[in-house]
DNA sequence: ACCTGAACACCGTTCAAGT
DNA sequence: ACCTGAACACCGTTCAAGT
């Protein structure tokens, strides 16, 4: 009665892990979304799996693995589409790359501290990265100087993207340090506490058009 | 025998912690420092301190506040010197802040990772803003621009920061990331693998040269 | 009045023991 | 062959009990 011919597709594999791993990470990420980066511990994971701590080490050789595949599924959630964009100019496009994973990250914001335990290194983020250096290489950028803009846009986000958490108590705490800078001699931190806090978005489309222009002269300036 | 006057300067304030918040804070960094962020426990500061964890709790709500103040501690190793930045004119004298800053980062790197809990706020880190709003209010830039400026260089300075604890593993791994490139068609990454890893302070003086050029520009554009 | 050992409710990781 | 409960060595935080 327990005669099953292992036929076919899993003969070879038969007993594969019940639970993929692409489940797995969706669930950490799930979890990550709801609860924050704290909340994602093994134990957790693997309850809400009907799993177990021990089984996730098959999985994972530890956290960091997990975690590493839990950012690049962030940056997976839209493809890139690298024929769109390089019509655009290496301008638009570069803005157009930075803005698309700031948006990726925005939409997952407690996602951003785990960022600080690695570089993004999964496919998702290889792919972008090579669409980026695609654009600018054409665009005739030299490759030393390709790497380095990838570089500073790449950590200009990540600069952004790292304190999107705490945006709402932040704003809070930030206010109240500028509404005492008038007790403090804190003249130019006073005069410009009218205006804060600026909000997220439009600080970093200010800081990227820095950064855009500034590599517009560059280019000009070595290739003209 | 016992009868001590507790005259003069104790004499209100006696019973007096024994061990003052600044050697807690210089004992916190230090473990920062030789061990890394994550050997930064309660347990273990108290032990050095030879006390206790409960005792900590006496001059710090939590650990977010030890770190805050450890943070603003190596922000205060070397004082700003806001007059001399002054006659350097806007542009050097951001320049040298950012740069002041990344150094001061640099020479404790493991702080890094501690850095995305929060944004700074000590006063040390207010001493520094304050004088960064100063000069460029002084060179006319407008209050809301001016936010702007500082708070993208922060940031910038800051996503370098964060990952600068990691260098050397992970330019192993960039390393062999960029190898495989080959194999992957990944043909702009093949292209630029020869030219990595950049070194950090040259990616760092690369992204803050596009920052100001790109404020230079600005500047002139809205006030020619 | 200040300090502290011990407890509480958690971690990541490992491994002997089950099926 | 795969899975898992229980253990190990840690956390941050709190509090009753000591001096």
């Amino acid at each position: 009665m327990n005669a099953r011919s292992d036929s076919a597709s899993t003969s070879r594999t038969r007993g594969r892990p019940p639970v993929p791993k692409e489940r797995i990470v969706a669930t950490a990420l799930k979890i990550v979304d709801e609860d924050g980066a704290d909340a994602l511990s093994l134990r957790v994971l693997a309850q809400r799996l009907d799993s177990s701590t021990a089984t996730l080490y098959r999985h994972f050789s530890n956290r960091a693995e997990l975690i590493n595949q839990v950012i690049d599924h962030t940056f997976g959630s839209v493809p890139v589409q690298a024929d769109e964009l390089r019509g655009l100019g290496w301008e638009e496009a570069c803005r157009a790359m930075a803005t698309w994973m700031f948006e990726n990250l925005r939409s997952h914001p407690n996602v951003a501290p785990l960022l600080l335990a690695q570089v993004p290194t999964g496919p998702n983020a290889l792919a972008l990265r090579e669409v980026a250096l695609q654009v600018l290489l054409d665009a005739g950028f030299s490759p030393s100087v390709a790497i380095r803009c990838y570089a500073t846009l790449a950590r200009f986000v990540l600069g952004f993207a790292i304190q999107l958490n705490g945006e709402d108590p932040e704003d809070a705490a930030l206010a109240e340090v500028y509404g005492k800078s008038g007790e403090n001699s804190l003249a130019a931190t006073a005069a410009v506490a009218a205006f804060v806090p600026v909000p997220l978005d439009e600080e970093f489309r200010f800081g990227l058009d820095l950064l855009l222009t500034g590599l517009a002269q560059q280019r000009s300036r070595h290739e003209p």
